[in-house]
Order: C-alpha cells, then sequence, then structure tokens
RNA sequence: GCGCCCGUAGCUCAGCAGGAUAGAGCAUCAGAUUCCUAAUCUGGGGGCCACAGGUUCGAAUCCUGUCGGGCGCACCA
C-alpha cells in the first residue's frame, strides 16, 4: 500500500511541468482536489489515477475540461454533480480561471484568462529548445535495441522503418528524461555470417585475376563483396588459395563482418543515426553469457532437457523427435517450450539471445526491442525469458518489444522491382541519396508502426499539402521568411505586447501549448508518430492563421505601420517556429529555413 | 490447427490514459481567386467505428466470441 502511494506520487510529479500551462493547471486540480479532502469533502484515499486534465474534442466547452468528478465520485460515495460543484467552487477562485463550468454527465470545463496563455508563449520562448522536455522520466535508463540487421551486406529499405521508428523513439525518450542507451546487436555468430567469410573468400580468389564465375548458390552475391575480397588480397596475397577452410574462415568472417559493420554505421550515419552501444554476439559467447543463463535457469527449474513435438498443421519431412536443453517458456504463457541448444551442442538464436536480453537487463531499467513484424512469432519466448531472468532476481524489469511492419516501395503507385538472384536491392543509402534524410525520416512515422505503409519516391517529394513532411517544413520555412520579412521592415519580435493578439491567433497559442502533454503521452505511448501528427496538426493551425491574411491585411504578421502589433505577432510566429523544431528534432528532422 | 497484428467515410489514415455531437487529407459537389501572403482558400454531402455479446455513469478504445485480411509457427536468423 505504501508501496503503491509512492509510486503515484513519483508519477504524478513526473507528469507536472512547473512552468507550462497543463502542468499548471493539472496542479492546480489536484490542489483543489487537496483542499475538498481538507474540507471533509473528499476521502484522503482515493486514488487520482484516472484524473485527466485535457482540452476538450469540442473547443466550443472550452479551454481545458477535467473528468475528475466523474472518475472520483464512486470511490467517494457521492455523486458527480454534488462533487462537480465543490471542485468547480475550488477551481472558479484561481485567478487563471475565468470560468469553470459542469457540463454533461459531470465534466468541469474550465476557461483561462487570455494571460495564461501569453505566459505559455513567453514559457516558449523562456526554454527554447528545452520547451516540452520532461521530468517523467526521472533519469531511469531505457535501453532500446533497434536496426541489429545482420552484419551481411548494407542497409536496405527492409531495415529503414526500424530504424527511423528506434531512433525517434530514442529521442522522444530523452526529451521525456529517460537516460536512453541506444543499442545495436551485432549478430556475428551464426551460419550467415560464416556463408558471409566463405563469400570474402571467393571475392579474395577474383582479386587474384581467378575467374569464379557465377557467384554460386549459398553465397552473397553482392558486389559490395568485391572491395573486401580486393583488401584481403592485398593484405594477404595468395596465403589462402588453396588452403583449408580451418586456416581461413574466421579469419575472413572477422573481417568481412567488421567490413559490414562500417559500411551499416556508414549508412546509418546517412539517416542521422548513432547507436551508444554495439553488442556483439560472438563476445557475448566467447564470454561464456549463455552458459551462465543456462545455469541459472536449471537452477530455476526453468530449463530442463525435452523433446519437443513435432509442429503441427505442417509437415516436416526430416523431422525426427531429439532431446534439447528447453526453457520453460510455457510457464510464462508460451505456447511451447523452446530449445536453447542446437544438437550439434552450439546455441540457438534463442539461447544466445536470451542471454543477451540478460545481460542488457542488468545496466536498465526498461528494455525496449524494435523489429521488423516478421519475427513477430518470438515476442513470446523472449518476454518469457526476460521474465524468468529478471523475475528470479526479485526484479520487475518492464520490457517492450515493438513490432514494425514492412515497407512497400513505390515510384508512381507502381511498386518497385527487386532482383533477389543478382543480389541488387534498393538499398537505404539509394533512397536517402535520392529524396533526402529528412523526407525518409519524416515520412517513416507519418503511419503508426504497426501498420503496413507504402513509400511512394513520386508522393514523398511532393511539395503540397497532402504531403506532411513538406507541409510541416513549409510552415517553419514560412515563419522563418515571415521574420525576414519584419526585419526588412523594421519589425522584429517582441514581448512587449502579446495583448494585442486576437482571438484567431490565440487559436495558434492552444495548438502550440500542447505540445508538453503530446510529449508525454507520445513517451508513455511509447509512439514517436504521435509527435510527427501533431506537428502536422501546429502546422495546418499556422496556416489556417496565415490564409486569413489572404483577405485580412490587418490579420497579417506584419501590419505596416503598427510595429507594436507586429512585434507581437512577429514574437507568436517565432515561438510556434520553436515548437515545431522542437518537435522535429525530436525526430531527428532538420527545420527547413527555406523551400 | 495454433499464435500475433489489423478491420474507422468511396480511397489513405488519425483518434490523445474509457469521456461530451467519431476527425483530417484525397476524391466528389458548390463557390472564391484583377489587388493581396495561391508551392491555393471557403463551404456541402458522405459513417450500424467488421459483427454479436459483456464490463462501465459512459466503449471506436477494455474483455469474450464470430467473420474478414495480413504475418508468423524448425535445432533458421
Amino acid at each position: 500500500m505504501r508501496f503503491s502511494l509512492v509510486a503515484m506520487s513519483a508519477r504524478r510529479a513526473g507528469m507536472t511541468h512547473t512552468t507550462t500551462i497543463h502542468g499548471i493547471m493539472s496542479r492546480a486540480v489536484d490542489t483543489a482536489l487537496d483542499a475538498l479532502v481538507a474540507k471533509g469533502a473528499l476521502p484522503a484515499d482515493v486514488s487520482r489515477e484516472n484524473v485527466a486534465v485535457e482540452p476538450p474534442r469540442d473547443p466550443a466547452h472550452g479551454d481545458l475540461a477535467t473528468n475528475a468528478a466523474m472518475v472520483l465520485a464512486k470511490p467517494a460515495k457521492t455523486n458527480p454533480r454534488a462533487l462537480a460543484e465543490a471542485l468547480v467552487a475550488e477551481l472558479s477562485a484561481l485567478p487563471n480561471v475565468t470560468e469553470a463550468t459542469i457540463a454533461g454527465p459531470g465534466f468541469i470545463n474550465l476557461r483561462l484568462a487570455q494571460t495564461a496563455w501569453l505566459d505559455e508563449v513567453a514559457a516558449i520562448a523562456e526554454l527554447g529548445d528545452a520547451y516540452g522536455r520532461s521530468a517523467m522520466g526521472a533519469g531511469r535508463t531505457v535501453n532500446i535495441e533497434y536496426v541489429s540487421a545482420n552484419p551481411t551486406g548494407p542497409m536496405h529499405m527492409g531495415h529503414c522503418r526500424g530504424a527511423v521508428v528506434g531512433d525517434a523513439l530514442a529521442g522522444l525518450l530523452e526529451f521525456a528524461g529517460f537516460a536512453v542507451i541506444k543499442e545495436y546487436y551485432v549478430n556475428d555468430a551464426g551460419a550467415q555470417v560464416q556463408t558471409l567469410g566463405r563469400s570474402a573468400h571467393l571475392r579474395y580468389r577474383e582479386a587474384l585475376g581467378e575467374d569464379i564465375g557465377e557467384i554460386p548458390e549459398g553465397f552473397y552475391p553482392g558486389d559490395y563483396l568485391i572491395p573486401i575480397g580486393k583488401a584481403l588480397a592485398e593484405e594477404f596475397g595468395d596465403k589462402y588459395i588453396g588452403a583449408p577452410e580451418s586456416e581461413w574462415l574466421d579469419l575472413f568472417r572477422t573481417r568481412a563482418v567488421a567490413a559490414m559493420m562500417d559500411m551499416i554505421r556508414s549508412d546509418l550515419a546517412l539517416l542521422g543515426i548513432h547507436h551508444d552501444l554495439f553488442s556483439s554476439e560472438a563476445e557475448l559467447q566467447a564470454a561464456g553469457k549463455p552458459e551462465a543463463a543456462e545455469a541459472f535457469l536449471r537452477e530455476k527449474g526453468l530449463v530442463y532437457d525435452g523433446v519437443l513435438e513435432a509442429p503441427k498443421g505442417k509437415t516436416l519431412d526430416d523431422w525426427e523427435p531429439v532431446e534439447l536443453p528447453l526453457f520453460r517458456s510455457t510457464q510464462f504463457g508460451d505456447d511451447q517450450d523452446r530449445p536453447i541448444r542446437k544438437s550439434d551442442g552450439n546455441w540457438t538464436y534463442f539461447g544466445a539471445d536470451l542471454a543477451y536480453h540478460f545481460q542488457k537487463s542488468q545496466g536498465a531499467d526498461a528494455l525496449i526491442d524494435i523489429w521488423g513484424a516478421d519475427h513477430a512469432g518470438t515476442v513470446k519466448r523472449i518476454k518469457a525469458a526476460v521474465a524468468a531472468l529478471t523475475g528470479a532476481e526479485g526484479r520487475d524489469l518492464p520490457f517492450d518489444v515493438k513490432l514494425v511492419q514492412m515497407v512497400q516501395l513505390l515510384r508512381d503507385g507502381q511498386p518497385v522491382k527487386m532482383s533477389k538472384r543478382s543480389g541488387s536491392f534498393v538499398t537505404l543509402a539509394d533512397v536517402v541519396e535520392e529524396v533526402g534524410k529528412d523526407v525518409v525520416r519524416f515520412t517513416m512515422l507519418t503511419r503508426k508502426p504497426e501498420a503496413q505503409m507504402d513509400f511512394d519516391f513520386a508522393k514523398v517529394v511532393e511539395a503540397s499539402k497532402d504531403n506532411p513532411v513538406f507541409y510541416v517544413q513549409y510552415a517553419h520555412a514560412r515563419i522563418c521568411s515571415t521574420l525576414h520579412k519584419g526585419a526588412e521592415a523594421g519589425f522584429g519580435p517582441s514581448p512587449a505586447h502579446l495583448d494585442l493578439l486576437g482571438e484567431e491567433e490565440m487559436e495558434l497559442v492552444k495548438v502550440a501549448a500542447q505540445f508538453p502533454r503530446m510529449v508525454e503521452a507520445a513517451a508513455r505511448a511509447r509512439e514517436p508518430h504521435r509527435i510527427a501528427f501533431f506537428l502536422g496538426d501546429l502546422a495546418a493551425a499556422f496556416h489556417a492563421y496565415w490564409n486569413i491574411g489572404n483577405d485580412r491585411v490587418d490579420k497579417r504578421f506584419v501590419v505596416a505601420d503598427n510595429a507594436e502589433l507586429s512585434g507581437a505577432r512577429l514574437y507568436l510566429a517565432s515561438q510556434v517556429g520553436q515548437v515545431i523544431r522542437n518537435g522535429l528534432a525530436i525526430l531527428g528532422v532538420e527545420a527547413a529555413e527555406q523551400l
């Protein structure tokens, strides 16, 4: 009980901005509830967990609304109406609040004084790049593993979405007050990297003049291995021509993996992605981590030697029952226990991955994995493993696996063909080169990650309002050019006469003021795409205001012969620009000053 | 057969921690645009939120079932 109260107050503290309007008002509601408790109108032990203070859907209802009376009525053993009336009495006494009314089933609608909103504009200016930052994370460490593409070739578009979503999520959580570790798991221990080593050897022979002809089945055919072969040839001469594999495979594999990782890192850099930590599966195994995890789990009775049943619903020609060390994942909701070692004694991917997650868990308060949706089937076992390993230590470690759906590449509505046989696929580098980093990043975030998406080369660079990337960038560019024009006319942004701003301008302020809330909501849900959608809304509000100026010269940002009004509007424009920049920064997108 | 994800306007998708009359863009229809900030603008029509139950003061949202679509289901990675 004590524990939950502590947790709750920490949570509430994390949600509260001290200097922005939604924080101030949600604290004000909290304080009003405290007052009711003091007066005996509300029991002290009622959980306020579901109390929300947020803008109503319909702006006609007011600036903010709270459901407090409805949520608390039942546990307080009173009716919503009575509670609402008591709360309204408290809230309407606040200087910020010009009107507090009860509506519908018991909502309390609040209208705020204009000065409250203008204070928010000032807060944006004061906090600058930090506006919207939250203390929600309270410095807790979150490890987010993303990309983790196999080091067997360059990054292609299949990796792109997970990379962007992971990186944007990392940016979001960092902005929300978490200490974020961005990690990449290098699968440098399996059969695929052996194949890579052999493929490099083939290219090495080729570099030394041998005609290798068509790349045979079972080797990686891509041209990107040619320079690796050449480098190996230069370094080692013909030393490994005709030599048995045992003499060169480890060496060639290691060299090839290193080269692939260099290539992947530079591909990622094109997207602005830089991991903090690259963890090697081979090193993990060399350090005996899987053995340690196995021993630990055996001791707990969570690993045993057993025989798997043949898979149902499909027939396998080469199925035969074998005894293997199995992890008891069924105990954690999986539908089958999972082998951690193969019959040849090597670790399965899962066996090593389990140890890897254990390793990650020791340096973090929460784990997040970003995976392609094709790995959905393995989520349960890894969650089971983490629950088993950390649960056995008495920890309850939050662990999320985010699945990212595939992207279909289109060009003018037609699917882009990829030839696997020739080893040519659409690389990430190609796409970034064609449309630019910012377009790739933003576009990948214009759909929730678990929904499939199309990426049409023609559409994503289109300069029109139905292209969200452009729409947001254009808003920012417009703001920059407006400030520029203002300066030419001798007007600069100034907070001196913000009270001259009218209702239309306040609409824009109210949208911009949502930003801190949106950051917290997005961070809580771990959905960076919400920031992208918010930016679309903010850009729309800005363009809407701008459009008023089409017909009404007096509503433009720069009003001739009126330095005070122009100064106030330019100040507003400048702060809207600041919010757009902050949002884009979370997503790793640069705000264009001109288009 | 089992598991996971999805099902919201003609199309592509939002829907913020269960809140008030479900939103946007495209398309469509009707207007605006000499001057002005048109890489457009204003307005209209369009919905059994797949279906059926349940929980709740209240459900697109949570639970169960059905139907439909996608993905996965080896000791692969």
